[in-house]
DNA sequence: GTCTATAGGTGGATAGAC
DNA sequence: GTCTATCCACCTATAGAC
């Protein structure tokens, strides 16, 4: 695979920036500021930001598939799997920052057209393993709610992307938290 | 009060642009075009683009403010309140847009100090009448949840804020719809 | 692959006439 | 209150040397 190290620390340092600033919200000046290096060499790597902002989002897509399929097979149970799956956005909330495809879905305004089916098959993705677990869990009795399990899992995405941005809001991390607890426990 | 007409119209058109592009996605030039008057004639109303920012924050929240009185004062069952609280929110969905709230928590890396309080108050408010709501309902007998009131607030505001997300997301406001019917009926 | 230098455009903001 | 004209800083992007 491409494992170039200057085009993972660009990557890196424009994920941080993105998630707490917004597309719109930083530059090349600034990732060439952070890493030591030069705008002009980033744009040998990116030759245009739209580049940038579309490999950011697929590595960002199949960094969570590849996690999403280990949390299948290291977790058992439909709650630890809910759990475990939470946690996820837990690491990211560390800085005041949200979701990285939150963050693409709030700009999408201003978001170039070629990028849109990523962020929507993000989001598929997400909706179709969620909904996946809470049908199995409620099957094998480990989870107890009304509706579907397509709705479960809407309910419980959605309350994960606008728990991060309450807790942004309040500047308190311990607002996902709690939220976090909340919406697994009502499932049991 | 400032009524004045075309201060308004600069507003309304900063506020649908900040909906849809986020606050660094637009620019005075946009707002100048839109509604036919130059930029220095923005500058005359709203110096800098912060003063901008800040009255639209604020004329927001006291919008809000006032919606929360009207559905207390016209909406008796909590059934019917939560249902017409949800209601204001897809009023704003039309046109690919989320809450202007929202969308400053999840630009909080970039978004001026001042503003910080307002967008705090936001949530806090909100999160408070959510609270009361739920309260009131459970104690009447017409909503059913187990743990407190305050939990199943932070669970219905960030359902709906990030339903918003999921919803430009995938360019469906149907997701939507249907998130804010399970949220309901899942107190019931 | 990284650098210096710079082009070409747009950002927010100001001065001063009307 | 709105306009023209302009400033300067910053943006994305490119050319070409090393």
């Amino acid at each position: 695979m491409n494992t170039n190290p200057t085009r993972d620390l660009i990557l890196d340092s424009a994920q941080a920036l993105a998630q707490t600033r917004g597309f719109n919200g930083f530059s090349y000046a600034d990732i060439a500021a952070e890493i030591g290096i030069r705008k002009a060499s980033i744009h040998h790597h990116f030759p245009t930001k739209h580049d940038l902002e579309s490999e950011l989002l697929e590595r960002y897509r199949s960094g969570f598939v590849a996690q999403l399929e280990s949390i299948e097979s290291g977790a058992k149970g439909s709650v630890e799997r809910l759990q475990r799956y939470a946690q996820l956005y837990t690491n990211t909330l560390s800085n005041h920052c949200i979701c990285l495809a939150g963050m693409m879905a709030s700009d999408v305004g201003a978001l170039p057209e070629q990028l849109k089916p990523s962020l929507e098959a993000f989001f598929s993705e997400h909706m179709a393993w969620l909904t996946k677990v809470m049908a199995e869990g409620k099957s094998a009795g480990e989870l107890n709610f009304s509706g579907s399990a397509q709705s479960q899992a809407s309910v419980f995405l959605a309350g994960l992307q606008g728990g991060l941005l309450m807790a942004n809001a309040m500047g308190d991390e311990a607002v996902f938290k709690k939220l976090k607890q909340t919406l697994v426990a009502q499932l049991k």
